[in-house]
Parts: structure tokens; sequence; C-alpha cells
DNA sequence: CGTGTTATTGACCAACATCAAACTTAGTGG
DNA sequence: CCACTAAGTTTGATGTTGGTCAATAACACG
């Protein structure tokens, strides 16, 4: 689905994911293959940042699945955002010192670790960089509004069938998905602080899903059933993702 | 509250605003005041760019108060942050051409439009400048994430009593309060829709917030009572709002 | 003064939460 | 390979927050 880039695996996933956002240069793809990276590896659940910190550095997810939260008051999380490969979830550190929310490991996950300075650096030295960057955090901010449309004023119904096309279109676009099936490593607890609904519940609504036909699943595999139906249920219309045309195919 | 800029007002109003944000030099302040600027007016309830639409330009609230939203499947509202003068609501549009959502005017407003291309020029010759403005629209996402933890998981009567402390917060780093009061022109359906609440909901929480000396208010004038107990009410705490020390005192 | 918008109240209801227990699955060590 | 354990899923019973509907009261404005 992606055109293979002759660098080492962690840039090539790197500028496979820019590429899906802004066209680079050759002189801009060389000089992103510059950068220092540093692999690090988590085990499930672990923070690859933590709310409060100042990050020197911003990670780009090679292997696994991470997510965004907050830890409010009362104990209670919210999960902001998914990430699967390819994603930089923690590109707002670039510009913002201290992390309002942590960044932790759903599965184990591989991350590879840019300090800030050389990256700033390039974003000095290639517009062209900065702008598909400063895009995939707008990209970044599109997914945070249309969430919170969907806790604001969407049913449970609708939001969980929201988020499995979400997820389904996201993991499509860099082909992690294999025909309607893909993988969702992630609890129903989990899936419940995202979308702001308790565990039961989802459960439940789950099982509606899969009794109405839109969707299967075996564990934490996914097979939708009726794409168009599951659309329809979730109010998704891919539009706020800001993906390309390719990429939406 | 901030220092007067010797430019015409509706650029003062735009260096006072990425000021606050970043240091700039004098010529990235003079490169800014050689922006084409158009002021528009706009009546209470106009919408200043729709859903939908690729505007070629951003605009900066100089006067008013204006709101993103998005309307949903089944004529839901669900409005996603709230704007004052100063701010620069749909930057994002410099880098994702359509708009997925609209920016609506709560109170009659004046905004200054500036075009994408000088805007993107100056960008590309002043990276200081770009990241003052990415900086912004990364402050934006910010406070998304906080609103969608807040539907998420927060009580309405968390939720009221943080957005009042928001925007409490937000218009005194600007110097648009006076003590402990100032205006929030929102009618409380429009709170509702900002909260993911009924309005008839919002109604009586706010009755409880008076009840409990929290607040008082006569029209759309609200006065703080009591700000610590109100910040408590809220679980508000305002580093996500990424202001700096001035801005808080 | 009307007239339209906004705020307030009351009665009733539904979606979803909470609690607790049982069941399933996957992983682990012997 | 099995028994054991912990994590995750499912189920049922019950409770509560906040929604809906409808009517009335208070304003704001021409």
């Amino acid at each position: 689905m992606n055109a293979p880039t002759p660098f080492p695996p962690e840039y090539g996933r790197l500028i496979a994911k820019l590429e899906t956002i802004a066209l680079l240069s050759d002189t801009e793809k060389a000089a992103l293959a510059t950068l220092p990276l540093r692999i690090r590896s988590f085990k499930e659940n672990a923070d690859l940042v933590r709310q409060g910190e100042a990050s020197p550095e911003c990670c780009l997810i090679v292997e696994g699945f991470a997510c965004r939260y907050k830890l409010l008051g009362e104990g209670q999380r919210q999960i902001m955002s998914f990430h699967i490969p390819g994603d930089i979830p923690d590109l707002q550190s670039l510009h913002l010192s201290t992390m309002d929310h942590s960044l932790g490991a759903l599965t184990p996950v591989q991350a590879a670790f840019i300090p800030h300075g050389p990256l700033n650096e390039l974003t000095r030295a290639f517009p062209g960089i900065a702008a598909a960057l400063w895009r995939e955090t707008l990209i970044d901010a599109a997914i945070f509004r249309e969430w919170l449309a969907g806790v604001g004023r969407r049913s449970a119904h609708q939001r969980i069938a929201h988020v499995i096309c979400e997820v389904y279109v996201k993991m499509r676009s860099v082909g992690l998905t294999s025909g309607l099936g893909f993988e969702l490593p992630v609890t129903q607890a989990e899936l419940a602080d995202s979308l702001g609904l308790s565990a039961v519940h989802v459960n439940r609504v789950l099982q509606d899903l899969r009794r109405d036909g839109l969707i299967a699943s075996r564990g934490k595999s996914i097979v939708i059933q009726d794409w168009e139906r599951l659309q329809a249920a979730g109010d998704f219309e891919p539009g706020y993702l800001h993906l390309n045309r390719a990429q939406l195919a």
C-alpha cells in the first residue's frame, strides 16, 4: 500500500508516514534520515511519557499500539487517542514543554525517540518538513474534535461503531488490515475509558453490534461484516481524518 | 495587562496575542504588520466559516465571542471551543484545506481575515512566527483534550464549574475581566451544547452553583464568589492552557 | 406594549452506571 | 500437558444522573 523506502526500517516508517501527509523532496527525505533515533521497547501498560514531565524528545511508534490518556481527580481515566505504528503521538512536546497527559503502551511497544534539538533544526532548515509535522498535529486536533463531538452528543451505540470505523480506516491507510479484518488490541475497559462509558455497557453494546451483524470479533480481532451499515450506525464520515484519496481507497 | 503595541489596533491584537505565546523579535513584529488584513463584521449567530468549505484565509477575532461547532447526523450540535478577542480560531485551515467544523458568532463579531498565501510566506521566512502559530494550534489541541476528558469523565457539576474557570482564566490573561467578574455571553443552551448536557440540566446546575456560593450571575455577567472552591468543584488545573507565569497571575 | 428569546419549574423517563458474581481465556510454572 | 492464576468478558439486579416534554415566567428589544 505504501511504496517501500530505501532507508533503515525505523526511518522508513517515519518517512512513509510523512509522505502520507505531505509531499517531500528527496533532499527533505535525506535530511530526515540523518536524525538521531533511539529505539526503546516498552512492556504493555508501561508509560512512554508521563503527564507533568518535560520530554526532551518526540517519539515515533514503530511497533505496537499506544494511547494518550489523562488521569482525573477522582481516579477516573480518559483515553484521548489511540496510536498505531507510524504515528508520532507526542509531537506537541516540540512546542509545549510540559506534558498535559500521558502516553501509554496498550501492547508491547517499540518506539523511536528523536531529540527535540535536531528535529527543531530540521524544521527551521526545511519549511516543508515543518509544514508536514504541523499538519500532523492539526489532524490530531481534528480527531480530538470528532471524539469530543462523539462523547458529547452521540449514543453509546454510535460511539462504539464510530471508533471501530475510525481505527479500521486509520489502520487500512497504513496497510495494517486484511480485507475487512483487523486487530484492535484494546480491552473493553480501555474502550470504555476512551468513549466515556462503563466497561459493562461497552460489553453489552458490542454484543448488540455482533447480533445485528455489523461486526464479528474473536478475542481482539475484529471483522467488519457490513461496512455500510456500520458507518451509518456510527454516524461516521472520514473527512475529519484528512486523509488523501489514496488512503481512503 | 498587555503592553500597548505601536501598531494599528487589529495588528496590535494579533501581535499582542502572539507575544503571549512566544517571544517575537522587532523584525518579526514588523513583518506581521505587513500582512494584509480585511476586517469583516458578523451578526450574532452568523457563521464566519462553514463546515465543508475550503477557506482561503485565517481569521483573528478582534471583537466579540465566537465558537467552533459541529452539527451531527441527528441535528445535534457540539460546540468544541469558545473564542475571545485575540484568538485565531481557524488557524488549522492553513494546512488542512477543508473545514471539518464551522466557526460561528455567539455575539456580534468583528474579525480580521488574513489570506493564507502571505501568512504562509511569513512562516517560511520567519521560523519564529511559524513556531508561535504552531504553538497556538497545539494549545488549542490541549484544550480539546481537556474538554474531551471533561465530557467523557466529569459530572455535570464539574463540567460547568470547569468551563467557568477556563473562560475566566483565558479572559483574565488578555485583560477582559474586572476582578472576579467577567462577561460570558453564552446562553444556557449554548453552554449545554458545549458540555454535552441538556439546557434544562445546565440551568439546574447553575442554580446549585449559585446556591452554594461559588458564583453569582446577573444575565450574562458572572462573578466568581469563591475561586478556590470553584476550581475544586470543577477539578480545574490550568496547566493544560499552557499559559506563561505572567498570564496566570 | 407586544413579541420572541431565554430562563425556570415540574413530572416523568431512559440510558447508562454500579455492584457483584460467574464464566472464559490466556498465560505460567511445575 | 495440566493445574493454577490473573485478566478480561459476560450476566443479572438495581440505582442514579441527566434527558425529554411541556408549561410558565422573566427579559430584551423594537
